[in-house]
RNA sequence: GGCGGCGUAGCCAAGUGGUCAAGGCGGAGGUCUGCAAAACCUCUACUCUCCGGUUCAAAUCCGGACGCCGCCUCCA
């Protein structure tokens, strides 16, 4: 059950322990739901996904919460627009996400709350927070003063002590003592009725951060083991998180915060102005397979900035189809007998150095170069003929125990052939009886134009589609 | 300007003081095959952006240069 993780907080790689082992309670910054979230977006939520794989495959029990951000300027921005009320408006991108989630294998958390099912325990926060005195009005709306909280840029190593409290700041709509300290709740405007709620000081909506806050510790107690989110949440998201919460129950916030670094497109970065902002749909529209994607952002570490780029994305599918491959193979061996030594302590020895990846700050790409370890050696003692189907079991279960921690290792299962292929591919085996080679060839390429290639073995012909 | 990170082969990507610079993709040759495909075997970075320094020893530590990226108020 041992891992080390870096944590933010600290800037180091330490052992990660959490307070009621083995219970691991873990929050993650979720989607906003205005638009289709990018590859960039999931590039944070597969990161997240490996690590509660991974602390389950280490013996952990894990209750992850991923809230959905359903009400924020944007959002009443775009609903407005569009003529549709929030519920509407957010429904729509929820599914998106939902589709997206499970085409990428993304786990669904424990819990996925709604902001906005949420604001009364916002409003219970904003209130203690008020009592505590961490807190002023300006406008109608309740700010939280980071002079009350000494501890306040500790996350993102900022140093606060050159900013002047008392110094005003003028902005066109609020009026802040200072200018980093941040809203809690809004006071309404012109915003529309189904974007305000009554609160005791007064009507209006939630900032941004105390959702966060609310509700993972609604979910998890007031002190999580874990949060992750993207490196751009750090400040002033998590920051003002850590404020909001620590200040509001006396308790430190998070012990452990892990925060994955942002992804480049054909060493670009993402914008909307460059247009390569790309979805999940997008990428499929391309021709790529979400199974491709997902193993492409599993390939590189967390805390390191990732290359996307497409050629990667044909170089992940074809690894993928490579360990697909050695499970098909596995599959067909029809030799008895115990396991062979080499057999076992191949297993081993591959299982031996991903444990060691996963353990050492969810080195993932060290973790795949066991697999693929694992599958040469495999290769190999299929080709000499050392492996029962006994073995074989064995090194399917190896690779299937590391699956439970990629999620694409072992292929969906796949369509059958339609009647056209079936027709062309009983042809073909026909020909091959009479040996009528050039035919049998000549089916072959047809079927392959239609993505589905043969491979001719001593046990017979079998077929996979193209990657 | 302040803070933080990165620069490893054609491409993607580990390694952060001392067996060997992982692994994948691609490429070359060979084995197998009716031919292919798949698989196997061999080869594909005497060197880690550059320049100095520390050390018996550096891709790894220190200094500098160049290039790239992120944060410094609602963007994963």
């Amino acid at each position: 059950m041992n891992m080390r993780l870096h944590n933010t907080l600290t800037g180091r790689v330490e052992p990660f322990e959490p307070q009621a082992p083995p219970e691991v309670r873990m929050y993650v910054c979720g989607p906003t739901v205005y638009d289709r979230a990018h590859v960039g977006n999931f590039r944070t939520f597969v990161a997240s996904d490996l690590l509660r794989r991974a602390l389950r495959y280490k013996g952990y029990r894990v209750k992850e919460v991923m809230n959905l951000t359903d009400v924020e300027d944007r959002i009443i921005g775009f609903a407005r627009d569009a003529g549709s009320d929030l519920r509407g408006f957010t429904e729509r991108h929820i599914r998106a996400f939902e589709e997206d989630r499970a085409a990428l294998r993304l786990e669904r958390p424990e819990v996925v709350p709604r902001a906005t099912e949420h604001v009364p325990e916002m409003v219970d926060l904003i209130q203690r927070l008020i009592e505590r005195g961490h807190t002023y009005t300006a406008d109608g709306s309740v700010y939280f003063r980071i002079g009350s909280f000494p501890e306040y840029g500790r996350l993102a190593r900022l140093d606060v002590s050159g900013i002047k409290p008392g110094a005003r700041v003028d902005s066109d709509r609020y009026d802040k003592e200072d200018v980093r300290d941040f809203v809690l709740w809004k006071a309404k405007h012109d915003e529309p009725e189904w974007a305000q709620w009554d609160a005791p000081f007064g009507r209006g909506r939630p900032g941004w951060h105390i959702e966060c806050s609310a509700m993972s510790m609604k979910y998890l107690g007031e002190t999580l083991d874990l949060h992750a989110g993207g490196v751009d949440l750090i400040f002033p998201h998590h920051e003002n998180e850590i404020a909001q919460s620590a200040c509001g129950t006396g308790r430190p916030f998070v012990r452990h915060w892990f925060h994955v670094q942002h992804l480049l497109i054909e060493n670009e970065t993402m914008s909307k102005s460059k247009g390569n902002t790309f979805t999940i749909p997008d990428i499929v529209a391309r021709g790529h397979r979400p199974e491709a994607i997902r193993y492409l952002l599993c390939s590189g570490h967390y805390r390191k900035t990732m290359n996307f780029t497409w050629e990667g994305l044909h170089q992940a599918a074809a690894a993928l189809e490579r360990v697909h491959g050695l499970l098909t193979r596995l599959g067909e061996v029809t030799r008895e007998g115990a396991p062979g030594t080499e057999v076992v302590e191949a297993g081993l020895r591959a299982r031996r150095a991903f444990d060691d990846a996963l353990a050492d700050d969810l080195n993932t790409p060290e973790a795949l170069a066991a697999v693929h370890g694992l599958v040469t050696e495999t290769n190999g003692l299929l080709a000499a003929g050392a492996v029962t189907r006994e073995g074989a079991g064995l090194l399917r279960a190896h690779v299937e125990a590391m699956d439970s921690v990629f999620g694409v290792l072992v292929a969906a299962g796949e369509d059958g052939l339609s009647t056209e292929e079936q027709a062309l591919y009983d042809a073909r085996q026909g020909a091959r009886r009479k040996r009528e080679f050039g035919r049998a060839d000549e089916i072959r390429g047809r079927l392959e134009k239609l993505g589905v290639v043969l491979e001719d073995t001593p046990q017979g012909t079998r077929w996979r589609r193209k990657r």
